[in-house]
DNA sequence: TTGTATGCGTTATCAG
DNA sequence: CTGATAACGCATACAA
């Protein structure tokens, strides 16, 4: 404690916390000896009596199922999505000083320890992205009084803060592309339909298709993995061999989409138009490059931290959404 | 507290910590009403007293200049080389009950308000990834008392705990492979030749070749971007029409490299073969899947995480590094 | 405007 | 083996 010159803790105190009811000219002297003697207010007393800790959780739950190959982790991380989610919360997050824990909740053990961490006070409040419908941890975490924002619209409607994306309009600008570029026989290959994501880019896409007098979508269920993009791709060629045109409901499938066209001889885009959804790095590194809609993660993340720390600061807020409107980026295959 | 059943906190705390010296039957009835009342120790209280966070930093130290397009966040946080970090870290940290705090230091700015979060006790150790040679944060950091483990070798040799990939052996592998194939006239895209990793990796290849008796062998600077890569690709291609083999310092400006070569109709590999380092995601998703050095990135992140919690119960603990052999990946382009 | 005194929730020391 | 009690380092209500 920086006493050596003759102030109290408490006006040190008052100069770190910028308290305005301080004389300047011993503020001045302060901050001198702060300067000097490189002193900086331990984080863990602080805490302890403005219980905060200027920290955030980042979370995302995810049950593990989805994968086979390969540790869940490699997955997850790995996917550009995670990295877009992190570059959107930190641009919010890091101005105001706050810090980012990521955590990972995979199964029912993870969650327990999750849940712990929590109750311990770790965090400020928690963002998190629930992949499955019945997922029992945003519940949890709101009935722990924590502040939370959840990355898409909650399976069943309760009073929780969320963003999302118009998945429903997202799919209709594909459908709306595929049809005006003259595609008579398309089939959809949809993400796993236990998450509502996947249901609405499907609902949004047969409804478009709809519209424009195309009643019969065929669809296979993928999980949102490059290789399920293979598997779909290849059982709707094998199913509809004339098909001219396809709606993969992320990136990664329809990349594994066009591996399979191309070792079919088909051409991207003349033979079969291929539209994505995400606009993630893979749609620009695939060959040829995906025409995909493109899902605003980065500035959707931002909104999901700047709502999550008005809460923190008034935790009487009411719960509040955002829904973000998707747009279409055209690129070569399609 | 649950010091409703009549049992000093000092008890308490007791069982919680697993001090064997307690009474089994006491131990019960605590347990018994930890359960019931669903206490958890305060996490700020706690540290305030043991001087122990339960969590580490993984910094990830990169000048922002190697960027020119898009923010500096999606970058980093996109590429697979930080999700392959994050895997293998947590893999290590989560089964202790350790939190992984993410952090980025690109610029001087970003450098300071670090150090003042590191110095506040936030955490107990840091993992630190320092693309460039001349960065002073991980110094500072030891100055600092607080336990750090390197990912890469230092620049300038100092007592720092670190664990590494024998790049030279990787590069090595690579240019026996390319003169197995028969490769005549190859060249190489480094990266940028102020980090010690492409620095070590045009030397180990150039060995490599040379041994095989190709004494010249070109080489264009990348940035480890995919755009350089296609630059770079470009340029060699220019001066060097006969082209028939090209080792890339990494994967992403291979990917860049197939993309030209595929535009000026050759064909890989039977035209120019083509070799990445890393055996990134972008190695399998790239048409054709690339051949590749593989820097076992998850094992040797998991050894920074062992070593740095090594170091965090032993502050006494001598400075260890790890060196990793890599291994070569052979898929199509090469 | 500034200093004093108290409490935040644990762990650790030391008697008992 | 267990219970008081003293730190831990800060913020803050209250007094001056």
């Amino acid at each position: 404690m920086a006493k050596t010159i003759g102030v109290s803790r408490a006006t040190v105190s008052r100069v770190i916390n910028k308290v305005p009811t301080v004389d300047p000219v011993l503020r001045q002297t302060v901050e001198r000896a702060i300067e000097a003697t490189g002193y900086v207010p331990n984080q863990a007393a602080r805490s302890l009596v403005t219980r905060r800790t200027d920290s955030v959780a980042l979370v995302i739950s995810e049950p593990e199922h989805r994968h086979f190959d390969d540790p869940f982790f490699g997955r997850v991380f790995t996917d550009p999505f995670f990295g877009r989610m992190v570059s959107g919360a930190m641009s919010v997050l890091r101005p105001l000083g706050i810090q980012l824990v990521l955590m990972l909740a995979e199964n029912a053990d993870a969650r327990a320890k999750l849940m712990t961490y929590l109750r311990q006070g770790h965090v400020d409040g928690v963002i998190i992205d629930s992949t499955h419908l019945d997922d029992p941890l945003p519940q949890q975490i709101v009935e722990l009084g924590l502040p939370i924002v959840l990355c898409g619209r909650p399976a069943k409607p309760y009073p929780i803060s969320y963003v999302d994306v118009d998945h429903q309009s997202g799919a209709r600008l594909a459908a709306d592309h595929l049809v005006a570029r003259g595609c008579q026989e398309v089939g959809t290959i949809s993400g796993p339909l236990d998450m509502s994501a996947a249901q609405d880019r499907l609902t949004g896409f047969r409804a478009g298709m709809a519209q424009h007098g195309h009643a019969y979508i065929p669809c296979v269920e993928g999980n949102f993995t490059v290789e399920s993009g293979e598997r779909a791709m290849e059982q709707l060629l094998d199913e509809h061999p004339r098909l001219d045109g396809v709606f993969a409901a992320n990136d990664l499938m329809a990349q594994g989409a066009l591996t399979v066209l191309a070792a079919r001889g088909r051409r991207v885009p003349q033979d079969v138009a291929v539209i994505g959804f995400d606009d993630s790095s893979a749609a620009v590194s695939s060959r040829p490059p995906l025409t995909t809609v493109r899902q605003p993660l980065e500035d959707m993340a931002a909104a999901m931290a700047r709502n999550l720390m008005n809460h923190v600061e008034d935790a009487e807020l009411r719960v509040s959404s955002h829904i973000f409107e998707p747009t279409l980026v055209i690129r070569e295959s399609a």
